[in-house]
DNA sequence: CTTAAATTTTGCAATGACCCCAAAGTTTAA
DNA sequence: TTAAACTTTGGGGTCATTGCAAAATTTAAG
């Protein structure tokens, strides 16, 4: 288990390029910043960024490994008699009303907005890692609802369900971006989940009940 | 409203690069053919390339102008009676049984999605397109249902039909990818719209009723 | 401690999208 | 016929991204 210094080095070096370039481009935006400014920055090559990221995006989205998981992650945690649906929606509200940096309900998201807005290529990673969540949940609700291979039910309750995420993370993102209070968003989005559970059928709601067959 | 030989030559210049575009993506690929490529083939300079077309990506979606105001015609062309889900399921049904090649149901369709499939850009650019029907149809609902500015449910909603919309132009992309028959594939998406509509919750398909209220 | 192998970093050169500007050519309207 | 309006083009530049081989560093064997 012993971390020779090789590897030291690269999570070191590789942690530095992306906290180095998140700075830069929360400084200066997207586009402006040039990947050789953000090798001058941290002291390597622009080769060496490359080494890390295969992709300028990538630097930016560095942190946010995992969260192509998370759906299914809470849909794998249900509890017993709880659907699909429902344990995304219970996760969702205890995100929402614990105000976690983890949806963006924090000080200073705006400016981590901002570079989104302003950056294409950043809102097209953004859209990227959404199919990426909506595929990876296609998957685990196939499984778990022991869906054979032809269904399109999987398919179709995962495209219900990264709705109800990603329209929360994108009200979450477009208040934040106003320059909006945190806890004021808090409120207002735990106002929206009730909304968007009333607008579920009970199928979707339905779908996936652990224990159920 | 006639047309001088200026406007004519500038249609028919535009023209002649989309289509000498299309030609060669459809042959070769999109990022294996060069812009440059591009001009030459369609016997003007770069230059006069990037005066019609503002990215690469454009000349291959060309052809595609209309299609993100097509669910809002839809919506606002609902009969008397007929609430918004209801017209664009009807009007998804119509064009699915109609083989229509407006939605890829035509032979030749897989090469199409072949070159979409294999570049990225192309897919981003496709994105970013659902992304402006959704805000297009949000702005239509919100007018049509007459709702307040702070109201969420045209938001909501317009998440609803996009996703129904979506889920039909993805499914018949990736099932024609395959090379299947159009015909087949009309038929398993009819059934795929009946699964569809059975997931929308009653308030989904009530939104917006013609003459309600 | 020394050295060869494995791995990482770097320099150099190229490709291609895209932008800016000014010159040259074409079309329109007076 | 001609000046104004508009389109095309050539040339030059920036920057992301890639490939390759040399140079530097770390590891492991002796």
């Amino acid at each position: 288990m012993a971390e020779g210094l090789r590897e030291r080095k690269k999570r070191e070096t590789r942690q530095r390029i992306s906290d180095i370039a998140t700075g830069l481009f929360l400084e200066h935006g997207f586009v402006t910043v040039t990947i050789a400014e953000v090798a001058e920055a941290a002291d390597v090559s622009v080769n060496t960024v490359y080494n890390y990221f295969p992709a300028k995006e990538d630097l930016f989205f560095d942190r946010s490994a995992g969260v192509v998981e998370q759906l299914s992650r809470w849909v794998r945690a249900r509890d017993e008699g709880e659907s699909a649906a429902r344990a995304v929606l219970r996760e969702l509200r205890a995100e929402v009303e614990a105000v976690s940096p983890r949806i963006g309900l924090m000080a200073g998201y705006d400016r981590f907005m901002r570079v989104i807005h302003e950056a294409p290529p950043l809102r097209s990673r953004l859209w990227s890692l959404q199919q990426e969540i909506h595929d990876h949940l296609e998957a685990t609700l196939r499984e778990e609802a022991g869906a054979p291979d032809g269904d399109p039910l999987p398919g179709l309750i995962a495209g219900q369900l990264s709705w109800c995420h990603q329209t929360v993370f994108v009200t979450v993102g477009r208040e934040m971006l106003k320059g909006r209070n945190p806890d004021e968003v808090s409120r207002e989005v735990l106002v929206l989940l009730d909304d968007i559970e009333e607008l579920l059928s009970e199928k979707v709601l339905n779908y996936a009940v652990r224990g159920a067959q």
